[in-house]
DNA sequence: ATAATAGTTGCATGATGGCACAAATAAACA
DNA sequence: TGTTTATTTGTGCCATCATGCAACTATTAT
């Protein structure tokens, strides 16, 4: 159950999350996980397996090589996008559901609360 | 008042939004549009600023050449994130906050809804 | 100890992206 | 008309990044 997500950042402990004054809008580096259409799937997949699956497991889905998906899955733990744990050889990665809905919930509302009125939109 | 939002795509007029077959994950490239510094900060302008600015304006608050921030603009209107009104000479944008807060919302109701029971973080 | 398996990391490559500068477009005005 | 102002677009440069392959580490089994 070794927990291996290496430096927990400030936004994992829930400290700041704060890039250009506004609170509750994430950090550019946060959000550019979520930037590539494979790193997204990966995450997907996971969301949809509702359980924690090894690094191979997750490979088999995905059309490209072992060690490029280790690596996404290391830039989604390292956001404390996914949870990383070790049993003996494997690498377990599943998602931290609570704390990616209260990021977005929180994006959503920081938007919203800046919100003159009305949007008029077409 | 002539918008000027090129190619309304599905996720504007709210069709599908749903990349990876879970529904409510954004595309891509819809968050790609934020994993940029200097175009967060620029949204995180406008939605400050609470009303709708013309780009050499907007330009005043950045360091960088007023092209880079018409293309930044452009990238997040073609997203659906802001909107343009063209009046005059001057292009006007502003934030989309009902549809970026609802996407955002959307996204957190979709993750947490696969949430299998509590997370096990730290 | 040796081998086998799981995962990560080093390295090269091709693609993408942000940026500055210059040119082009568009609208208001002399 | 030509001129000025606002914005967009073409181009090139440099940095970042996704990918594949190979090497390396770590753990388990023989």
């Amino acid at each position: 159950m070794a927990q291996i997500n290496k430096h927990l950042k400030k936004e994992q402990k829930g400290e700041d999350r704060g890039c250009c004054g506004i609170p509750g809008i994430p950090e550019p580096r946060f959000l550019k996980a979520f930037s590539d259409s494979t790193r997204l799937r990966i995450l997907a997949h996971l969301v949809e397996a509702k359980e924690p699956q090894m690094v191979s497991e997750i490979a088999k889905n995905f059309p490209i090589d072992v060690s490029v998906v280790s690596r996404h899955l290391a830039i989604l733990r390292d956001e404390g996008i996914l949870l990383a744990e070790k049993q003996g050889k494997e690498v377990y990665y599943s998602v931290r559901y609570e704390f990616l809905s209260s990021i977005f919930r929180g994006f959503a509302s920081a938007i919203e609360s800046c919100c003159p009125s009305k949007e008029k939109s077409e």
